[in-house]
RNA sequence: GCGAGGGUGGCGGAACUGGUAGACGCCCAGGACUUAAAAUCCUGUGAGGGAAACCUCGUGCGGGUUCGAUUCCCGCCCCUCGCACCA
């Protein structure tokens, strides 16, 4: 008998699938399609277990649809811009280039010897012209809708990286990809309007709560964090100048006692002009100015505060009341300026108490106590309004309806509703991205690049600089070009575009990856969006999944897609730990998968991976549970080497005998309980550990039946025969999604034409899941006393008949009253005593 | 502080709708095969008691509902993640 030989087993059938492009799909609109996406990886050297999981649970679940019948869209490709290109460029006095083609060169290698189903026809890499050429056509249009801006701005600078991060790329106030600080700098740069559509990202994430792990979505809305309220006008008192402010309780307005300015401002500094806090205002603005961000904006920070020498009315009850700045308010949310409700904002009370500020209660607290003096603590609850006029009374959001109406209509303010989502800064000042598509002309201005001009290509003979400075702000063949409107010399745009705009469609361009006319053809994308799975880390949930729904959202106004959603379910899979930690070079805790493919093979490697953890939690590596994985597969190849001569044999014994029968019917039973079992738990639970524990029972039983048939017969049976091929036959199909390479292997010697994936799934059939006798449990007073084997059929009487005659039963119900039995048809009986 | 998820043997995990807690696997121990080892196969494997049959306890802690609770409810502890002066 061969043993089990992964490595012959595995080059042979990868060789095929590569050789037939077994996985290549194309659009077939009479066919149910299935678009399953792994998030494409950044190619940076070398896989790591992370990427294998991530590729592994895909796989199994794309080699499961196409048994199950679908057009199967699995394609790959990678997200080849970057900044660790360049820094590894500089470092190895390289090209980026150079170093990502090499990369992706040796990860291509690395992800076939996993054995993965790809259509690798559909391959692209980010960084190839004919990639980004339509990431700048989609600059292009964006600007056309309006989308685009630019502006000079406080931004996050990265002084590591040298160039600015978007706010969904701070992350406490590091760099999310090197961890250095960052710092704010007066920049110019490109903006997208990813604001126009914060309330439609919010809305939309109500079609995924079915699809979407609830984690993610919570996030999401956490960053488009919309809050509805009032702007108000506050005048200021003998100046022709006021305040707006926003507030989310337009019905504490007549609490107000006093305002707050942010100390940036405009109004801090020339408000103060001429008054006695002139000295002491700039003091303080500096102050603030030169106080860490982190630290500033971190709830429990101590709050400080200078009176800016004037005074606002409030425009409900004309009350004056003195304007402060301080550090607790911050210029780029809402308007830059607060009313504060000292008795219903924990903030304000906070810094009233601290300043000696006058608190009033304008909510009827639940006790009734409006002495103000009493408040231990700001009462944030709604209530109904009090001290307010003719609002008295009114509570919750009648009350701010009212008070909003009421605001309108004097004009002094309106209803209104702001957003923590910030625009998504674009502008990157580095070399390995897509060229922005802009060229400014001294006479005609900002002059986008037209069309017909695209791609602007990112020149390959730069030559970079050691500190990480673009070197194209150098190369005159690259900035030096004519304007395209009145052909004078002009200058090109040197910024290049953040790599997530990459990230924001590539799913798009997989349905048609070699449109040269367009970014993707209409007919592909809507035959094949949305992605029905999408797999890939946690880490992403902001970053990338919210800027691929703004890319979506805008594709669609332009008609260019249907769906509305990009992504109809995701699973955000678990790390992969070691020694309880995540694996990094710096705990010397990797494990690299090329090592786990060499000595077990890839069908090892992911049916250990699959079967350790369910995919979304984390994943604890464990070598002896790889060698369980190994020794499962041994178990497979043995078993199926020892009986596939059976199947040559040409039946002449009949095995009539009434124990072969009852075998015979078990396996039957056991065929069927494990399709339904294994088939439930992929496609509803996408649970695959318990998936492969049913097919590892069902590997013991198949043991066991063959080991007894094999005693207990000379002359096996066409019906004991075709029983045990059926059985055979569908361990091999639904062990394919986890480990291919063997099951194909073996699929093979059975005499069966085609591939695995091209095979269909195993239907069960509900007749041959009952069983003939089950077991009942029989329980004392909630207590397991018993355990009977009876027939399938019975009814409940003789059931508990038999339960209470018993005898082990009697001994627990002897001298005692039977209060109740209770019984669970096909389970469990109770006797309840006294 | 707020929100979400979690806490089950020596370990990874299972128990899907309130119905046998610990499936499946790892580790470990004993046995078979072998000159020996590896591989493989068999048996055992939550804790305590008992020669055994079997009994008692047991799913973070304390209470509750129920014939019956890992599962539902109340209170608490711990861990992980996210948000965090957002007016």
């Amino acid at each position: 008998m061969p043993d089990y030989d992964p490595k012959t087993i595995e080059a042979k059938w990868q060789q095929r699938w590569e050789e037939e492009k077994s996985f290549k799909v194309e659009d077939d609109p009479a066919k149910p399609k299935y678009y399953l996406l792994e998030m494409f990886p950044y190619p940076s050297g070398r896989i790591h277990m992370g990427h294998v999981r991530n590729y592994t649970i895909g796989d199994a679940l794309a080699r499961f649809k196409w048994m199950k019948g679908f057009n199967v869209l699995h394609p790959i490709g990678w997200d080849s811009f970057g900044m660790p290109a360049e820094n590894a460029a500089i470092q190895n006095k390289s090209h980026p280039d150079t170093w990502t083609h090499a990369n992706i060169k040796t990860m291509t290698e690395q992800i076939k010897r996993l054995g993965l189903s790809y259509d690798w026809d559909r391959e692209i890499a980010t960084c190839e012209p004919e990639y980004y050429r339509w990431n700048q056509w989609s600059f292009l249009k964006f600007l056309e809708r309006g989308l685009v801006y630019r502006k000079n701005s406080e931004v996050n600078w990265c002084e590591s990286c040298n160039t600015v991060l978007a706010n969904e790329q701070v992350v406490d106030g590091l760099c999310w990809r090197c961890d250095n600080e960052v710092v704010t700098k007066l920049q110019e740069g490109w903006f997208f309007k990813i604001t126009d559509y914060a309330d439609r990202l919010l809305e939309g994430l109500q079609d995924l709560e079915q699809g979407w792990p609830e984690q993610v979505r919570t996030m999401q809305a956490n960053w488009i964090g919309k809050s509805t309220g009032a702007e108000v006008d506050f005048q200021i008192k003998d100046s022709k100048e006021s305040i707006k402010v926003f507030t989310t309780r337009p019905d504490t307005l007549y609490g107000a006692t006093f305002m707050v300015l942010a100390p940036e401002h405009p109004l801090t500094h020339s408000l103060s002009r001429g008054t006695q806090q002139e000295t002491e205002i700039d003091t303080f603005i500096k102050k603030v100015k030169s106080q860490d961000k982190i630290a500033r904006t971190s709830e429990g920070g101590e709050k400080l505060g200078v009176f800016t020498g004037v005074h606002a009315v409030n425009p409900l009850n004309g009350e004056t009341i003195p304007v402060w700045t301080a550090n607790f308010v911050l210029m780029d949310y809402g308007t830059g300026a607060i009313m504060s409700v000292p008795a219903h904002d924990h903030r304000d009370f906070e810094f009233a108490r601290k300043y000696k500020l006058p608190i009033r209660i304008v909510i009827l607290p639940p006790d009734g106590n409006t002495n103000a003096d009493d408040l231990q603590e700001a009462m944030t609850e709604l209530g109904p309004m009090t001290q307010s006029g003719a609002f008295d009374g009114l509570a919750g959001d009648e009350a701010r309806q009212k008070v909003c109406e009421h605001l309108q209509s004097k004009k002094i303010g309106q209803a209104t509703v702001q957003f923590r989502l910030r625009d998504w800064g674009v502008s990157r000042q580095r070399y390995w991205g897509t060229p922005v598509p802009i060229i400014f002309c001294g006479k005609c201005g900002t002059v986008p690049v037209p069309y017909k001009d695209l791609p602007v290509l990112l020149p390959l003979d730069a030559q970079l600089g050691d500190k990480g400075q673009s070197p194209l702000k150098s190369l005159d063949s690259f900035i030096n070009v004519k304007c395209p409107k009145c052909k004078a010399p002009a200058k090109r745009e040197t910024d290049t575009l953040d790599t997530f705009i990459c990230s924001s469609w590539y799913f798009d361009r997989f349905t048609s990856p070699h449109n040269d006319q367009e970014p993707f053809s209409k007919k592909s994308i809507r035959y094949w969006m949305p992605v029905d799975q999408y797999i890939g880390g946690i880490e992403h949930a902001i970053l990338h999944l919210l800027y691929s729904r703004f890319f979506h959202q805008v594709f669609r106004d332009m008609g260019l897609i249907d769906a509305k959603e990009p992504f109809s379910h995701l699973l955000t899979q678990g790390m992969v730990i070691k020694d309880g930690a995540k694996m990094s070079k710096s705990k010397g805790n990797v494990v690299d998968p090329d090592n786990i493919i060499k000595k077990y093979g890839a069908d090892t490697a992911r049916l250990f991976i699959l079967f350790a953890a369910p995919p979304t939690k984390q994943l604890e590596w464990s070598d002896q549970g790889v060698e369980g994985g190994f020794k499962f597969l041994k178990r497979v190849w043995r078993l199926f080497e020892g009986s596939k001569n059976i199947f040559d044999y040409k039946p002449v014994g009949d095995d009539t005998g009434a124990e072969f029968q009852i075998k015979l019917k078990e396996l039957q039973r056991m065929i069927h309980v494990t399709i339904k079992r294994v088939t439930e738990d992929i496609e509803k639970r996408m649970q695959f550990n318990t998936a492969i524990a049913g097919i590892m029972e069902f590997v013991n039983h198949l043991q066991k039946f063959f080991e007894w048939w094999m005693n207990h017969t000379h002359d096996p049976s066409a019906k004991g025969q075709a029983m045990f091929k059926e059985a055979m036959d569908t361990l091999i199909l639904l062990l394919s999604p986890f480990a291919p390479h063997i099951a194909e292997e073996m699929w093979e010697q059975m005499g069966h034409p085609g591939t695995t994936h091209q095979a269909a799934w195993p239907e069960y059939n509900e007749t041959f899941l009952k069983a003939d006798e089950i077991e009942i449990v029989v329980q004392v007073n909630g207590k397991v006393r018993q355990k009977l084997s009876v027939p399938a059929g019975i009814d409940e009487e003789s059931l508990k008949a038999q339960s209470l005659e018993d005898p082990r039963i009697q001994e627990w119900t002897n001298g005692k009253e039977v209060k109740k039995v209770i019984v669970v048809p096909k389970k469990l009986i109770n006797i309840v005593v006294k």
